[in-house]
DNA sequence: CGACGTGTTGAAGGAGCTCAATCTAAGTGG
DNA sequence: CCACTTAGATTGAGCTCCTTCAACACGTCG
């Protein structure tokens, strides 16, 4: 469980002090994190509903998807992770997970113990509100999640998730906003958005149809910002981001 | 903002203690929270989307419900909140409120200045950490709300949510689960569902014709707990809730 | 080459929506 | 106490958006 890469946790430093400014101490007991470093196949489970969640775990790349399997077998999509998340805080301070954690593509993924992150968050109270910030955003994405399953039409439930990736990608230095590979196939945006792979695959073809993506296979370019965010009555403000004045129109 | 009810809070203590056992001290520091208590018409808003939240505030009594309001007028119900909840952690502490919180009967609220809260969980640590357990348990709820809006027919979302209602006021001492008020009209019920109200009708119709429930105006009997449960794939669960093992069956 | 996962397209059906009328209960003012 | 108002609940009829089912295309990888 000893660090050979002492620097793997740097984003996570850089992530959490978006919410407050830190000592070189707090930097310090951060960075001190034990932690493990696991390269992931896609489609691995990092944890399973049910489980008791031992670790928090910080994407370093790839991508990774929470869901919740339904009686029915139906899968639900309720968040996508990519570089410098902090998955899975949820499950393991709450000690038994009650969705899924799951990469979506090849991930590496460092593993801290639990108790680390509560000893640390005792500890260094600033780094524990950073935390808790994080956890807090995490909310608000979520209910904007809820309000596009629940009161959009499926065009707009596609076109809001192609906005919100294109921000979240470039705000985690993925790409440009208008131009990137979504890590997902249509059966899981289906997932995503509470429509069948299907509808989502003819939805896709409207917006190209429209002039405001283009796309080849999992490429989306988007053509038109302005007009797509309106389709997808796509406000960023829900994401707050901090720093980021420029996106903000 | 001094209080002349310091017993006023004694709810919240009770509330985070099921997190983390608190000393004197601890116990005595949520005490002493400034607060002023304030008592709310129906439909009163606590916060409006955009507005800067500078309190947080604790539900005494009634129904507070948090929802969205889309580009083209929808609405989108993502909680409802009662007595002993905390209602709006998440709009204080980020600031600028992503979503709005409003009465949805009339409400004895306690409004505590956002930045006391702020203090209260850098000087005790096991205190600021049960009101992290407590956004996290908001968070839980809030994916099953997902799932439930984005992959369930319209029968098992209204089960679903009057699977959770009947619980979760039991769970706070204002009822038993098979048989309550519930504090929603139909339309709201639809707006928390992700239906039209007519269709909420017919589904509660259904519902009462299968024997599940019985009801008038806006009181639920459940009639068979486990059909019921069993029609909206409720599994409690995601509620973490604790110490209440008669509830899982 | 064949198999498999994924994307694409068509046709038909249904769950839930829209529109609109009617009914009920709870005020409210006279 | 009653006429009047109003918000919400209830019901019906028709329509539409999305689903379901099914076939076919395409690229990758054994």
């Amino acid at each position: 469980m000893a660090t050979d890469t002492p620097h793997a946790l740097v984003p996570l430093v850089t992530k959490l002090e978006l919410w407050a400014k830190f000592s070189e101490a707090e930097k310090a007991a951060v960075l001190a994190l034990p932690h493990r470093i696991e390269r992931l196949d896609a489609g691995k489970y990092i944890v399973r509903d049910g489980d008791e969640a031992l670790s928090v775990c910080l994407l370093m790349s790839g991508f990774a998807m929470r869901h919740k399997i339904l009686g029915g077998g139906a899968r639900s999509i309720c968040a996508v992770h990519m570089k410098g998340d902090m998955v899975d805080l949820q499950n393991s301070l709450l000690s038994r997970a009650d969705h899924n954690v799951q990469t979506l593509t090849p991930a590496d993924v460092a593993f801290v113990p639990r108790d680390a992150v509560k000893a640390l968050a005792f500890d260094f109270p600033q780094v524990g509100m950073a935390l808790w910030y994080d956890t807090l955003v995490d909310g608000s994405m979520l209910r904007e999640w809820v309000a596009n399953v629940a009161r959009r039409d499926a065009a707009a439930r596609v076109a809001h998730l192609l906005c919100e990736f294109g921000l979240r990608l470039e705000y985690a230095g993925l790409g440009t906003r208008t131009s990137y590979e979504i890590p997902m196939s249509q059966e899981q945006l289906g997932d995503a958005t509470g429509l069948t792979p299907v509808h989502v695959n003819r939805m896709l073809k409207e917006l190209e149809q429209c002039g405001l993506i283009r796309r080849t296979v999992r490429s989306i370019a988007i053509e038109d910002w302005n007009r797509l965010a309106d389709a997808g009555d796509f406000d960023p403000a829900y994401l707050h981001f901090k720093q980021m004045a420029s996106l903000y129109h």
